[in-house]
DNA sequence: CCTCACTTTGTAGTTTTATTACATACAAGG
DNA sequence: CCTTGTATGTAATAAAACTACAAAGTGAGG
């Protein structure tokens, strides 16, 4: 998608249209790519065996300006090598190993989702959730803990909140939905069966279903409108982890969303909400 | 500290011990890290209002062979494609600019979070949490659905677990403490009276206190342990984000070392755990 | 199989860029 | 007010990259 795209693909791609000394170059700089970054033009001719100027006629061939330019791409698609390699955690990692690993893990799985965010979806997604009477945030398990945090957020917005982890409480607000009601479900896999099933009830209703969920997932099929999340939990670990954060990133977007769209004059009203804070905590320095 | 960690981290992590014509240096990298390392050196100087050795230097000073090598360095950091600096939502922005900035926002302060972990106190919140007959997680507000997650995630261990919002609970269950009782409070601020409060009763008793709250607060000053967070919640912002978001992969370091801590033998039982889920959901291709 | 046109590659010189050595200015402590 | 050490800049030097040009190679037409 973007210009970034990796340059050591390119080159090994280019490599059998390439002449005798471009050839060499290109060998030279796929063998140890992390080395070609740290050499200077004459010790990368000097390892290619070829000269100077064909070096940087080399690089010029490959878009850059000159050499200097091209060991900065070359640099910056070695990264964007390793950058989705997401490492899990091993049973002897020690404190200073598995603690960095988690937050990468992590870092990874938000860069990943923000660069494949549908915005579109999003976008709608907020003109529902503007326009809602009643809001319903369902998940369940891990998703309730996401649920909940929703809720805390979307109250702000004077619109009536709820959020309610028991799947028979969930079937009967489902089946007393009606217009203007925005059910929001929940779930990293969308194939909670008891969720797809509420789903369904309110789809009987005038209400409003919304999912934030797995791509081509039954729930996502259900929804008027999914979001629609890939993030890959990594299948080794045991306790759900990236995609909940993921899902809380994206309930911020929305919420944020919602703020744009109500404009200036909901500020004061949020500012009051926090201040409201206050009084209920010991006075701090700053 | 760390070499493959982010550079323009590393950069405004150093800021403050920073001489003058250093600081330049620093902002205008900072500025447009991005320009940066397309500049030469005289341009760069330039436009920190500096000279060139002055850039050279700073450059050595953050382990850079010279500049040449610092910018291959820095473009590396760049590849995430993050802002470091972290931009304020604002109330014109569209769908296009909004989402990235919170994401960005995010994964920064995951960043520096990770940059500046307090591994050792991680480590023995493990000890506590690994010995406890009984774990209470405690938060209020937005905390709540952290405490709530944290909850989903440490109950899988076969140690009783209870999350309670409810400030008068608390306090009910803070006077029961005993031996073996871990109260786990969570709160950013760490200046809410009643979970202060309510700490405060826990110390009466034989029951551990752990918090996961900021550095130098009336919580953590009430804790026999406390895991300090500095993450500066952007003021401007009303709703509560990326605080949050630490905080919960904080926990999933924590459900990890306990993890780490039992060893193999608990895998069977998380394994079982996992696929005890799977006969509520609809099967999926994968 | 020679020659001409064209392509590829290298050499040497030029320019740009980075580094070093040194001098001056500035600040803190006596 | 001087001394000592640090911080910063100037100017010279060294290194690296680039350019122009020349030589060597390649291949098609005669």
């Amino acid at each position: 998608m973007n210009q970034d795209s990796n340059l050591l693909s390119e080159l090994s791609a280019a490599l059998p249209g390439l002449n005798k000394s471009e050839t060499k170059v290109a060998r030279a700089i796929l063998e140890d790519p992390e080395a070609a970054t740290r050499s200077s033009i004459a010790v990368l001719a000097a390892a290619a065996g070829v000269s100077e100027p064909s070096v940087n006629r080399f690089c010029k061939k490959f878009g850059a300006t000159g050499f200097p330019a091209f060991k900065l791409r070359l640099a910056r698609s070695l990264v964007s090598g390793v950058r989705y390699i997401s490492r899990a955690v091993e049973m002897d990692d020690d404190i200073d190993t598995y603690p960095r690993k988690l937050f990468d893990n992590t870092i990874t799985a938000l860069m990943l989702a923000r660069d494949q965010l549908p915005l579109a979806d999003i976008e709608r997604a907020v003109d529902y959730l503007a326009q809602a009477r009643q809001i319903y945030f369902l998940g369940l398990g891990t998703s309730a803990a996401v649920a909940r945090d929703a809720e805390h957020k979307f109250f702000r917005f004077k619109v009536p909140v709820t959020t309610c982890t028991d799947p028979l409480m969930h079937r009967m607000l489902a089946a007393g939905g009606s217009v203007g009601d925005v059910f929001f479900f929940i779930s990293h896999t969308g194939r909670t069966e008891t969720l797809v099933e509420t789903a369904e009830l309110v789809r009987n209703t005038e209400a409003t279903v919304v999912s934030l969920t797995a791509e081509g997932s039954p729930l996502a099929a259900t929804s008027h409108l999914s979001i629609d999340l890939s993030v890959a939990e990594n299948t080794e670990e045991y306790l759900p982890m990236t995609s909940r954060i993921v899902q809380l990133v994206v309930l911020d977007v929305l919420a944020t969303g919602m703020t744009l769209r109500r404009g200036e004059s909901i500020l004061p009203h949020l500012a009051r909400i926090k201040d409201s804070l206050k009084s209920t905590r010991f006075p701090s320095g700053d």
